[in-house]
This record gives structure tokens, C-alpha cells and sequence, in this order.
RNA sequence: GGCCCAGUAGCUCAGUUGGUUAGAGUGCCGGCCUGUCACGCCGGAGGUCGAGGGUUCGAGCCCCUUCUGGGUCGCCA
């Protein structure tokens, strides 16, 4: 049921109406967020992108219009021609953008009924399953459509900039091959090639890469990738990177553009100004002082190596004594202002310590009147204590948390540690955005259960030029020209300069273990056009959902995907992925084994 | 694949040690109200306690299985 709209056009989004159009007559349509009947007189809200909008209907002016009035039901679309009249002082309401005025409704019509929706649309609380499984009807909130609009200004933003800056918005095939190594693939099977498959991209990194080989410079795309593997709160099958790629650049161009970039989009979609050049870390650094490669700089507690202390050194304490002859270290925190944190919390705290796999943390406690609680007192004297203490600078009202193991699981626990401990000190909704580029990361990950070297990130990130003669006797210590940058604690982007030299590129599969018949069938098409004069290029991806995600403060990439997946990759609206008719699949030349 | 949490009215939730007819708020339906804006007041409808099995004189509550959702580890070049 429902009339038509003919005749009637719209004048006004609801939420821009304003005192100026006082007097005026508007027409404005949208749906039903409230309706308060007071017999005699009827109050609409109604609802649309821009906001709500108060309509009164006066049964003793507009006795027909009354009776229509109390047909309307919540989320019947309306449509309402009437006169801006301001309200009377009293009846001003603070609380609303357009509470300075009202629409005297001079013609109402009912366009479209709505069933009684599962759950009220105006009703702040409402579960996580609801929402999905009815995500138009969610979609309608105002908190909803301000992260999809603000997602929007976002991606408008990254066009305009890198589109002045002489990039060109390219797209590339979302029907591509499958390629070995990294996510598990999302496969298409080809009907014209019975047994072929199609894969969907993970990233467009080789593509991308050729359109350099093809001389087109600068080239970007908000680009759809996939990747087949379980969910999680950050995580989503699908997601959109914001790609970036350029010839004839080095580091310190793709940092200043990507700078330039953010930089934009704050201004434009936060009012915020950034702070350029964004502070720049080594990879070992970030591990040495903050335990993760994408380091939280909204708080300090950074993690100091005591190792070196003659008091450590010497000491008697086995577990330290045996984490140092086995070529570790002694690492702690200092846990500003926790000396007096409950016993179960600081076994919380080991726990997320145990997670990273170390055996235990040992704690001091300096408490305010100065007196030290210690679980390792036995083995240190007062004085011993005290060095230990000013090692990392410790006050009164400090909790010390040390960890003695292999460095590297010293300094992941004490950085899983660190984490937790920042985020009693963080806002729910971030108000501090602090940017750090992560360079130089380790080229390979040696896998001890393949016993082979992996591409710690794909196999065409470049050597630092320093670290190429390594490739062959020392690949563990090749570094990469590999950067991240970081955005309070999350990785929102991650790029590296190419290796645009052939017998490179070879040298680096060699390395990896390949053959020259896997490097053939993997990426032939690809080495072959490095042959064919390959300009020096480097470049950037970006996570757009993520990005949105820390500016709005959403604890989930749900949040700000219009339909989003669910925790096992299925949609809880269209139930995807679904079951298909047998004679599809014959016709793609696949079986499926019944369920 | 592992571990943890949740599932009770349309929605959001409470439900004590296993004990009478399972509750609240909100929404919904009807009535009343001329300035409401979380309107108010009166009345009403609304339940397979996720599903299945078990223990028990008796199960929303205990046990087993399973489903759904969330978080997390593995995984995510």
C-alpha cells in the first residue's frame, strides 16, 4: 500500500532545515522515527540521511489529516508539505539539531506502510545478531549512516588528493590467479576450462607492479581484496586497501606522499591538522623498545634491556642467570602508577605474558610510602633492588615487571604486557592520532617446521642495497626497504620499494627456496616482464576499512562495512554463501560432496 | 581446528541453593490526554527459557550432545 509521491517534490532534507527557513514552505520526506499522539495534536519525527525533523499535525485546523496521522506507524515513509514555524521557547527542544523549528504540515501522504520492524530503529540497544540479520533496518541509524557518510568523505579525500598529486585510478581484474604462498585463496571455478580455476586478489600486488613495467607512473585504486581465513574483530574475508603505486621513488617519496595523504584526510574528514614528517623507527628498534612492530606511541612504558646491569650479570637467581648463559636477556617495564594493582590483575598480567610464551614475569612493587614489595627480593638487597629500580626510572607508586628469557620472547611478552597496560590508560574513542613509520623490517621469516626461509612479506619487497650481499650466506639478517605505518598501536598501511632488477628478483627466489620451474608456474608472466625494462618503483597499500575503524573509534571492521561478514565468513542477511542448482555446477564441471 | 563468553517475551535483560502460575524495561494493540520530544496515565496481548537427550519426585538453573552469535589462539606472504 502507499499513494504516490506525483506532485509532490522534495524541498529539504529533514536535518537542514533551520531557523533561517522560518515561514517557509518545505516538503520534506523520510521515515517515522517517532509519532506522539496527544489527542487533538500529533507530533511526527520524521527521519532521513540528514537527520530528524519534527512535524505537528492539529486535529481542530487539520481534522483530516489527523485521522491520516494516526494511521502512521514507525517506519512508514511520508511525505509532508508544510510551513517552518518556530517554536515557542518552551517548547525549543536543546537536545535537537532542528529543535529551534517545526513543520505546520499543510499536506501529509503515507508513501510506503512498514511491517512492525524486529526491533526499534530509534532504539539504541540492540544486539550485534539483530543488526546484522536486519542490516537495512540498521543502516538507518544515525550512528550507522555518520561512519558510512564519514567513510565516504574519507574515500573522496584519498581521490582528490592522490588524483591532484598525478596518480591514475586504475582498475585490475578481481578474476586473477591464484598465487602461491600467503592467504588462503578465494577460488572461482571457469566454466570455459573445465578444472581451471579463477582466484580472487588478495592484493593487486602484482598487478600494480606490471602497470609500472607498463610506464603509467603513478597509479592508485580502492581496491576490493580477499582472503580466505578465519575472522576476527579486525578481520574481514573482504576488505578494501587503498593501493598505491609509483615509478622512479624511493622511501622517503612514498613516506612524504602517504604523509601528504593523511594529512589530507584528517583535515578534511576529522578537522584535525597532523603533524608531518611522521617519526620513523627501525624495525629492531620498535621490537627493542616496544615489544610489537606497530608500537602505540600514545603512551610511554617503554621496555628497557637490564641485562647489562653488573646487579643482573652477577646475580644467583637462576631463572635470570640461565635466560642470559642461554644468550637471552632480562627485559622489563616499568608499570607507571600499578605498584598497588591488585594480586589478580598482575596474574592477569602474566598470563598475557605466558601467552607469548614466556615462563613467568618476576615483579617489584615500590610502593608510595617507598617501601618495595618483591617477588625476587631473596635474591636482591635493598641496594641490588635499588639499581634495578633506577634502571627504569622508577617512582614511588611504580610496579616493575621483569621477564628473562630469549630476547625475543622477552620482548614480546613484556610488548603484549605494555599493550594491556596502555589500554586502561586509553579512551575508548581515541582522541590523539599518533602516526610511526616502521622501516626496515627483517626481509625473511625462517620457518623451523618448513625449515626454509619465508618472504616476510611478499617475495618482490627489495633489499636495503647494504644487505643484498647477505641474500645467499645470511638471509635472516637481510634487511628489507619494508615500511608500515602505524596508527595508535594498528597497522594502517604497509608498503616497500620493488626489486625492478631481474637477476635480483632471481636471486631473492633462490633464496626463498624456489625452483625455476615453481618461480615459472608461480610468477612467469611477472619475471618475464621484468625483462622487459622494469623502472625503479615502490608503493603502498592501505587498509580503508581499518583507517575508518581508529578514526571513528568502532571496536569492529563491522562497523564500518555497509554488509559485513560474520564470524565464519557467512552474511547473516543474505546467508551467503548458498547452496547451487546441480546443473551449475555441472556446467562448471565441479561435484560437491553432500553435507 | 583449540580455548573462553553468551543464548529466557518482538527487542534489551533479570531470574537466589533445583521447588507454587517465569519477571522487568521497552516495543506492540486498545482507551484517555492541546505542546510532546525517552511524553504521561489506564488496560491488554505477548514465552518450545536456542534445539535434542539425560539426572531428579521436580530442571530456565545440574550433566551430555548440538546449533547460533561474540572474543581469542592457530591462521592472516
Amino acid at each position: 500500500m502507499g499513494e504516490s509521491m506525483k506532485g509532490m517534490k522534495r524541498s529539504h532534507y529533514c536535518g537542514e532545515i533551520t531557523a533561517a527557513d522560518i515561514g517557509q514552505s518545505v516538503t520534506v520526506m523520510g521515515w517515522v522515527n517517532k509519532r506522539r499522539d496527544m489527542s487533538q495534536l500529533f507530533f511526527i519525527v520524521l527521519r532521513d540521511r540528514t537527520g530528524l525533523v519534527q512535524v505537528v499535525v492539529d486535529e481542530n485546523r487539520a481534522p483530516a489529516l489527523y485521522a491520516l496521522a494516526k494511521e502512521i506507524r514507525g517506519e512508514f515513509v511520508v511525505a509532508v508539505t508544510g510551513t517552518v514555524i518556530a517554536r515557542t521557547t518552551q517548547n525549543v527542544n536543546p537536545e535537537m539539531p532542528t529543535g529551534e523549528i517545526e513543520i505546520d504540515v499543510a499536506a501529509l501522504r503515507i508513501l510506503s506502510e512498514s511491517e512492525l520492524p524486529p526491533f526499534t530503529v530509534s532504539d539504541e540497544n540492540v544486539g550485534l545478531d539483530m543488526r546484522l540479520k536486519y542490516r537495512y533496518l540498521d543502516l538507518r541509524r544515525p550512528e550507522v549512516q555518520r561512519v558510512m557518510t564519514l567513510r565516504h568523505t574519507v574515500a573522496q579525500s584519498i581521490r582528490r588528493y592522490l588524483s591532484e598529486s598525478g596518480f591514475l585510478e586504475i582498475e585490475t581484474p578481481y578474476l586473477t590467479n591464484s598465487s602461491p604462498e600467503g592467504a588462503r585463496d578465494y577460488l572461482v571455478p571457469s566454466r570455459l576450462h573445465p578444472g581451471g580455476f579463477y582466484a580472487l586478489p588478495q592484493s593487486p600486488q602484482q598487478l600494480k607492479q606490471l602497470l609500472m613495467v607498463a610506464g603509467l607512473d603513478k597509479y592508485f585504486q580502492i581496491a576490493k581484496c580477499f582472503r580466505d581465513e578465519d575472522l576476527r574483530a579486525d578481520r574481514q574475508p573482504e576488505f578494501t586497501q587503498v593501493d598505491i603505486e609509483a615509478s622512479f621513488v624511493e622511501e622517503e617519496d612514498v613516506w612524504a606522499m602517504t604523509e601528504g595523504l593523511m594529512k589530507r584526510v584528517f583535515q578534511e574528514a576529522m578537522g584535525i591538522e597532523l603533524e608531518t614528517p611522521f617519526p620513523r623507527i627501525p624495525w629492531h628498534t620498535a621490537m627493542e623498545r616496544y615489544g610489537t612492530d606497530k608500537p602505540d606511541t600514545r603512551y610511554g612504558m617503554e621496555l628497557v634491556d637490564i641485562s647489562h646491569l653488573p646487579v643482573i650479570r652477577e646475580t644467583a637467581f637462576q631463572v635470570f642467570a640461565a635466560a642470559l648463559e642461554n644468550g637471552g636477556s632480562v627485559r622489563g617495564i616499568n608499570a607507571t602508577g600499578c605498584a598497588a594493582l591488585p594480586r589478580k590483575q598482575i596474574d592477569a598480567l602474566v598470563e598475557i605474558a605466558r601467552g607469548e610464551n614466556a615462563k613467568g614475569l618476576a615483579w617489584i612493587n615500590l610502593m608510595e610510602d617507598g617501601t618495595v614489595k618483591s617477588t625476587v627480593s631473596k635474591f636482591f638487597d635493598e641496594g641490588q633492588t635499588g639499581e634495578i629500580l633506577a634502571a627504569f626510572h622508577a617512582k614511588p607508586g611504580d610496579l616493575i615487571l621483569l621477564c628473562a628469557d630469549t630476547h625475543e620472547t622477552a620482548r614480546l611478552a613484556l610488548g603484549a604486557v605494555r599493550v594491556a597496560l596502555g589500554k586502561r590508560l586509553l579512551p575508548e574513542v581515541p582522541t590523539e592520532f599518533n602516526f610511526l613509520w616502521v622501516t626496515q623490517f627483517p626481509l625473511f621469516e625462517y620457518s623451523p617446521e618448513d625449515k626454509r626461509y619465508y618472504a616476510a612479506h611478499h617475495p618482490f619487497t627489495a633489499p636495503l642495497e647494504e644487505d643484498e650481499h647477505l641474500l645467499e650466506t645470511d638471509p635472516g639478517a637481510v634487511r628489507a626497504r619494508q615500511y608500515d605505518l602505524v596508527l595508535n598501536g594498528t597497522e594502517q598501511a604497509g608498503g616497500s620499494i620493488r626489486i625492478h632488477r631481474q637477476d635480483l628478483q632471481n636471486r631473492m627466489f633462490a633464496a626463498l627456496g624456489f625452483t625455476p620451474e615453481r618461480m615459472k608456474a608461480g610468477f612467469g608472466h611477472f619475471l618475464e616482464a621484468l625483462q622487459y625494462g622494469t623502472p625503479p618503483h615502490g608503493g603502498i597499500a592501505m587498509g580503508l576499512d581499518r583507517l575508518v575503524m581508529n578514526l571513528t573509534g568502532m571496536a569492529s571492521l563491522r562497523e564500518v562495512i555497509a554488509f559485513p561478514k560474520v564470524k565464519d565468513g557467512s552474511c547473516p542477511m543474505t546467508h551467503a554463501p548458498g547452496e547451487v542448482e546441480a546443473a551449475q555446477l555441472e556446467e562448471l564441471s565441479l561435484r560437491v560432496q553432500p553435507r
